[in-house]
DNA sequence: ATAAGACCTAACGTTACGTGAGATACAAGA
DNA sequence: TCTTGTATCTCACGTAACGTTAGGTCTTAT
């Protein structure tokens, strides 16, 4: 029944490192029982109790300022902390999740493609994070139905039209040089065309909506936040156009001449 | 197609702020492409492209000091890296899934148990928190089977068990002071043992087994961590000592006399 | 030239301790 | 009683990723 413990064997005894036992005495959290005239730190039954208050409060996810609080206050609302505290873990745990479904997305993207480009493969993780603002900025151009069509895709297709998207960046990218016009390109511009019917069927009226409203869309864009970041660099991306360009025009579309 | 930006306007178009650009700076992370004279910061188009880099990184989970790795090492593995990340994200998942598990017990327990005390219910949560431990503890003296057959009970039945529990201990404290041979306390211990058979039927036997190891069991314990905490104070688990000492006594059970 | 913004560089605050460094305190043996 | 050896003490800096003043400087429009 010895009752009176070193900080050292309380350390011990409860599991936690003297360092913490000295924090917690510095903010006033857990004082030992008493000091020696020396100045050491001593400590009883009763402080393994309070202790373990603490731990068990630290456990259920509040700090260590929250906990000082629930402690001294004597009228603490048990089930409304709980409850709140609830809500603040579910939040954290639903950002997890989103991040380790973006990360099994990544990785069915890598999968079979194993020599892809950094550049292509942030930019195509950046447009699943960003989801959400897409469908925000979108909103504004196209009726929501129209949006959900395109968001509301299962997972799994999802999964598969990014990875043929990173197979065509790839193959766009190594192809970057050649004339636009030539089939090779052609071939490639038309699975970009594929994968964008994929995508919505009616691609077409939907470019052709978004055409008329470039102009404006083009003002605001200058001091408004950037939403997709591109895979390709300046000179790519403008090869890229021309070589869409050349693609529309065998298909009926007519593109703006702009620069 | 203007292409410089000042760091005000470049933080507006990134969604980032000043300071974060400034921090990035001085960590070497993403270095403005020039100063002017006075030594103000301009970015271009090109820093939009890093900067989407490194947010999308940080999105994925990885800090700062292993994205200036990754942007620098020119052969990153991805798929490794990516597989990792997923790995250390779900670690982090499942500690908060068993918080939010432990909470949503904390809640039934609360429940209908208005005016719970305090230390009760941090004792009950601690046993629940310290499970694991308290298996690997109970695992010197009792065989497997019986851990697992105490342990693996369903969910809700676990939680019927805690708010019983709960309901008990706030009785005990109510009649603590009583005569511990009076017909009501004994009600409760009775009610104890009910608790206890329904966690483990045969805990006659647990109980006889214990005892015997008591002594080997009290010298081991003096020095090592502590593990269930008491929901009683010294006084009153004296008492409900003395009552059950009267309890079992009735039954048959015999119980040294320490103290 | 001057005033209004925009921007600059410190430098401290945040959380819950970890990690030394150098100085004391205490218990035990000579 | 003196001397060790060990336990413990008090600073005090480091961590991650910025937020937040504070006080001075650059640019630009009038």
């Amino acid at each position: 029944m010895s009752a009176q413990y070193g900080i050292g064997d309380f350390s011990k005894k409860t599991n936690t490192t003297v360092r913490t036992l000295h924090y917690y005495d510095e903010i006033g959290l857990l004082k030992p029982a008493f000091l020696s005239d020396g100045g050491r730190r001593y400590y009883t039954d009763a402080e393994i109790v309070k202790l373990q208050k603490i731990v068990t409060l630290k456990y259920l996810g509040y700090s260590l300022e929250e906990i000082q609080e629930i402690i001294h206050e004597k009228d603490w609302n048990l089930k409304q902390s709980i409850q709140f505290q609830r809500g603040e873990m579910i939040k954290k745990k639903q950002q997890i999740e989103q991040m380790i479904r973006t990360l099994d997305h990544a990785l069915t993207i890598i999968e079979d493609n194993q020599t892809i480009d950094a550049t292509i493969f942030i930019s195509l993780i950046n447009s699943i994070q960003m989801e959400n603002e897409h469908r925000e900025f979108l909103k504004e151009l196209i009726p929501e139905i129209t949006i959900n069509e395109i968001y509301n895709i299962p997972e799994e297709k999802h999964k598969q039209l990014s990875k043929r998207t990173a197979n065509l960046f790839t193959n766009l990218k190594e192809a970057y040089g050649q004339e636009p016009s030539s089939t090779s390109v052609q071939h490639l511009i038309d699975e970009l065309w594929q994968i964008l019917n994929d995508l919505y069927p009616d691609t077409k009226s939907l470019i052709e909506t978004l055409m008329e409203k470039d102009e404006e869309l083009t003002q605001q864009l200058d001091d408004s936040p950037v939403l997709f970041p591109s895979a390709f660099n300046a000179g790519e991306e403008k090869w890229v156009g021309q070589a869409l360009e050349i693609y529309f025009k065998k298909m009926g579309l007519i593109l703006d001449e702009n620069d």
